[in-house]
DNA sequence: ACATTTGATTTCGTTTCGATACTAATATCG
DNA sequence: CGATATTAGTATCGAAACGAAATCAAATGT
């Protein structure tokens, strides 16, 4: 016997925007968080992550906060637990005296073999590779929309972004006006610039020493 | 004059994987913001935009802890908070007398259309129609993988669901025992299957009055 | 020269979090 | 049937994270 029954919910119509906007929020908490044997919390992940990921420029704690979208006091808070626990290596900056730069330390890099998000990657590795190549072009040009919109800084790795031209044998960098290691194309970059689009208001630092 | 300076940064090697990874855990947080005019915070939005798209099954706070990934306890806690303001409805579940059916009241669908979440619904109607489909179609996959990996259950939509099917006219679940309203194919639903893979340990409750 | 902005930190009160313990209702099994 | 899990929800506790605000130093702008 089929029993003819409605089967109600809060919501009327439902777009496949939304579907796709939760599904974007659930994955992302999902992955976060915090299974390994390891005492990091996820947002003490989430710092080790970024910093492990973005390049010199961008290894700060005002840049990991506005990339965490969270406040530069609360930035401040992680990154001292994690220095305490001698994941992280605070340097002052040379150019910038009130500036600072965080680095993993060995024991930082090691754990991050044992990083909860590696769950996320290897789901993300069994998906179809067609797949996994949308993926790859419409997450950044999403990450691009929503700062358009809301009015921040995007944050996007080096090789998708405006300031990078790849003239064959060189990678050359606009931003920070400099040529890329080859590894370095796909560090996060505070001043990332969608390829698309009006140009972004850019520091544009005079030529610094790396040290 | 061209310098030519490398540029390092921590990691030595980054897969496209790493990348998808890393701006999934990038969009899902910085869409959470709370940056409209109300007081809720994250956490309760979350948790309001759970109960306004779950289905009934799943209103509950027990769905909402494994959906957020977090404790029953901390559920609870949010849930109270939501009760408080007058957004959340509560009522005793009449086939189990332990359960608990979470609904938006009046206001509590109101509130909804501050959800900061459209900032990111949005971008996502910006983007070229191709990557949406794609998104659309990539997501729920990636969801499914995930659950596996973890071994956790995964959340998704009925209309994505192995329970579901459209036979023509009717709109056949499986899991609940009963046609599924048009609105309904959106809902968010705890016995959720992927349509591929084994068969998962579905509980299949006998036929119930929903009140 | 002075005001403004920026980078980082600290402090405070609130919220969230994980862990644990607890009650009540249901399920399982001998 | 009855003893024993198991499950749903809640409460409590300490730790962590959070936003907001204040502070300080250094850089920038005019």
């Amino acid at each position: 016997m089929v029993l003819k029954r409605y089967y109600f919910s809060m919501n009327e119509d439902v777009t496949d925007t939304e579907e796709i906007a939760e599904l974007l929020v659930y994955l992302g908490r999902a992955a976060r968080g915090t299974d390994a044997g390891l005492d990091l919390t996820a947002a003490q992940w989430t710092a080790m992550r970024f910093f492990a990921r973005a390049n010199r420029l961008s290894r700060t704690p005002s840049a990991f906060a506005s990339f965490n979208a969270t406040t530069r006091g609360t930035a401040s808070q992680i990154i001292k637990s994690l220095m305490q626990r001698g994941y992280l290596d605070r340097h002052q900056a040379v150019d910038d005296r009130r500036s600072v730069r965080l680095d993993l330390t060995h024991s930082g890099q090691a754990i991050m073999r044992y990083d909860p998000l590696h769950n996320l990657t290897e789901a993300i590795d069994q998906l179809e590779g067609k797949l996994r190549a949308a993926l790859r072009q419409a997450l950044p040009a999403l990450a691009g929309e929503l700062a358009k919109i809301r009015g921040t800084v995007a944050f996007g790795t080096c090789g998708d972004c405006r300031h990078f031209s790849d003239s064959g044998a060189a990678s050359y960098c606009a931003c920070v006006d400099a040529e890329l290691a080859p590894a370095d194309l796909g560090c996060l970059c505070v001043n990332f610039a969608a390829s698309e689009g009006q140009k972004a208001t850019m520091p544009r630092p005079k030529s610094k020493e790396i040290s």
